[in-house]
RNA sequence: GGGGUGGUGGCUCAAUUUGGUUAGAGCACCGGCCUGUCACGCCGGAGGUUGCGAGUUCAAGCCUCGUCCAUCCCGCCA
């Protein structure tokens, strides 16, 4: 029986038509008589009617349906009676009565309720993964998967017209010391060594632009060992772009033009043909975050001096010591009550802070609050216009280092715009981050590292400083693009002189021998003509999520890892045969458990 | 590595302030009835080592300790 049609084709114009359908069955309905089965495939359902008066053999073979049977049937369309019609349908208008039906195959009651009639309806991560392929059933998640494909369908277009070669680059990759942990894979010809699977294809792609491919794009797998989060997989999908002979303004508005045409056209909306930018310090200071959610306002205000300078000693020590105290006026948040102050407190104490001072401001605009005999009404008076606070507003302050000051205050105003219901779904505000910091100082490794990634150039203005040792204050030609609070790509502008490469690394605490082993290959290619060069990429899978307003990137990924980095379908990772691990010359030094 | 939450029939959950008969319900499943339903309806049935292991107690799904797993977060993720 050769399928005619898909389950969510037939309409009125169809009725007469004698047509064959395939699918699952997602629900009979046995009315004793008459038997209902709603059809499904990919395409949607159509309700196939089995009635005993019009064929008694069929209605009796359809008496052994059950949920996910794989069948076939043929039969005519019909119009539904008067006032029968479903209207949560596609197909709702019509239905096929059936004159032949072929059980390809039957079905173990699933342990999934893939016919859920509630949206979204999932059971809990492990079971879902353990059977992800019925998981995938669902038409809610097959939506995600095929969206993701219509999108790389558009990217690839875009590309393809604004002149970029699509290049493959190795999967198995030389292990760099700086960034994540790498996925190894032992070499067996090799004893004792081991390649790396990509962080990303960083280095491949500047070593293509040196070999003068000009632009450059690639969808490409990136595997990093370090501990997940929802919206952080060991191996994920990044839109990989390099390009020569651009500066970072240049490259902005490609991808200004990306955002545009291409998440624009497959999202249906209209985003600003100009994302503002806004410079990294600015993001901290305002926002308490490299990448702002800008969906709301709750602006952050600087108030070190203002509150330094009262005989609050919280404040007035972390003033001294050089630390910096932050504030917000929370919108109408004066109700809060002491219990939902109090989960505020331990909050912002996960980021560091240790505690948050509040002050009501009351009606008649008077300032109420526990610490109120360390203030004078002035300094009181102050705060309140520092923080551009109303009556009916909460004011917070969190003093501290200015990291944890400004990230605590960040975190706060995330909070209160969840709890006051500010983080419209339907908005959509992109920002570019830029002039990041070239390096940042490691506790754990007592040395200065690279923000981005050591091939990142500073910017031109702040090169000079750099090469005579500014490692604090140097800028880098570096930006992030940002979606509603969430990091979608990022990237810079490279490194193109080998001499300021060879210097970057030597203030990273490479020394030149470091340097030859780890990247020398990549040292050598920038002495033979590299051009000026940047680019960026892109995560896919959060690219998808955020636009489609969730946090979790799993239900965008067929077969995603859980927490633990392992697969409950296929039980990945697993032991293997000795014989296996004799070829790789590798022998097993495992903690024992339990 | 650390913290929060959770683990009870196939699934989603409940189990009385503070431990007390035979651990319940909905969905799914099986049987019966039902000829226009669409989350069909009605009647009946089966299905449980309450993650695992100790402990406290006359008595533990519930309290304590340990352990495993899941999930969210911090660290980490150039």
């Amino acid at each position: 029986m050769k399928r005619t049609h898909n389950c969510g084709a037939l309409g009125l114009n169809d009725i007469g038509n004698t047509v064959s359908l395939s699918g699952w069955v997602d629900r009979r309905r046995d009315l004793g008589g008459v038997i209902f089965v709603d059809l499904r495939d990919k395409h949607g359902k159509t309700q196939v009617v089995f009635n005993p008066e019009h064929n008694t053999k069929v209605h009796q073979i359809a008496d052994q349906l059950r949920n996910e049977y794989v069948i076939s049937i043929k039969g005519v369309v019909q119009k539904r009676p008067e006032g029968m019609e479903n209207p949560k349908l596609k197909t709702g208008m019509i239905d096929v009565r059936v004159d032949e039906l072929e059980i390809l195959n039957e079905s173990e009651n699933p342990p999934l309720a893939i016919n859920d009639p509630k949206e979204l309806a999932r059971e809990n991560d492990e079971l879902r993964l353990k059977y992800r392929y019925l998981d995938l059933r669902r038409p809610w998640i097959q939506k995600n998967l095929f969206l993701k494909s219509r999108f790389l369908k558009e990217v690839h277009h875009f590309f393809n017209k604004n002149e970029f070669e699509e290049i493959e680059t190795p999967v198995l990759c030389k292990s760099t010391p700086e960034g994540a942990r790498d996925y190894l894979v032992p070499s067996r010809v090799h004893p004792g060594k081991f390649y790396a699977l990509p962080q990303s294809p960083q280095q491949y792609k500047q070593l293509l632009m040196i070999a003068g491919v000009d632009r450059y794009y690639q969808i490409a797998k990136c595997f990093r060992d370090e501990d997940l989060r929802a919206d952080r997989q060991p191996e994920f999908t990044q839109i990989d772009v390099e390009m020569s002979f651009v500066d970072q303004n240049a490259v902005i508005e490609l991808f200004d033009s990306f955002v545009t045409e291409v998440i624009g056209k497959v999202w249906d909306f209209e985003p600003p043909t100009t994302i503002r930018r806004m410079p990294y310090t600015e993001a901290m200071l305002k926002y308490g975050s490299d990448k702002p959610d800008l969906r709301f306002d709750l602006e952050i205000k600087d108030v070190t001096e203002l509150a330094g300078h009262t005989d609050f000693g919280v404040f007035n020590n972390v003033y001294k010591s050089g630390g910096k105290i932050r504030g917000l006026a929370a919108k109408g948040c004066v109700d809060f009550t002491r219990k939902q102050i109090d989960e505020l407190t331990e909050y912002v104490g996960r980021y560091g802070a240790k505690g948050l001072v509040w002050m009501r401001v009351k009606e008649g605009g008077e300032v109420e609050t526990q610490v109120a005999k360390f203030f004078t009404l002035e300094q009181l008076h102050s705060f309140k216009e520092a923080l551009e606070a109303e009556a009916s507003d909460m004011m917070f302050f969190i003093a501290g280092p200015e990291k944890i000051a400004a990230t605590a205050m960040g975190q706060l105003r995330l909070e209160i715009a969840r709890i006051k219901g500010l983080l419209d779904p339907k908005k959509r505000e992109f920002v570019w981050i830029t002039e990041f910091p070239m390096f940042e100082y490691s506790e754990s490794e007592d040395r200065y590292v690279s923000m981005h990634h050591p091939f990142t150039s500073p910017m031109p203005e702040h090169l000079e400083a750099m090469l005579n040792g500014d490692l604090k204050n140097c800028k880098a030609e570096a930006y992030d693009l940002v979606l509603n609070g969430v990091e979608i790509g990022g990237g810079s502008i490279r490194i193109h002189k080998p001499e300021i490469q060879e210097k970057v690394f030597r203030l990273l605490g490479l020394t030149a021998e470091q340097v030859q082993e780890n990247f020398g290959f990549f040292v050598d290619a920038f002495k033979y003509g590299a051009p000026p060069h940047g680019g960026l990429a892109f995560g896919l899978d959060r690219i998808i999520a955020s636009l489609e307003g969730q946090e979790s990137i799993r239900d965008f990924i067929a077969f995603p890892k859980n927490t633990s980095a392992s697969s409950p379908m296929d039980h990945s990772p697993s032991a293997i045969d000795i014989s296996q691990l004799q070829d790789l010359h590798i022998s097993i030094n495992a903690p024992s458990k339990n």
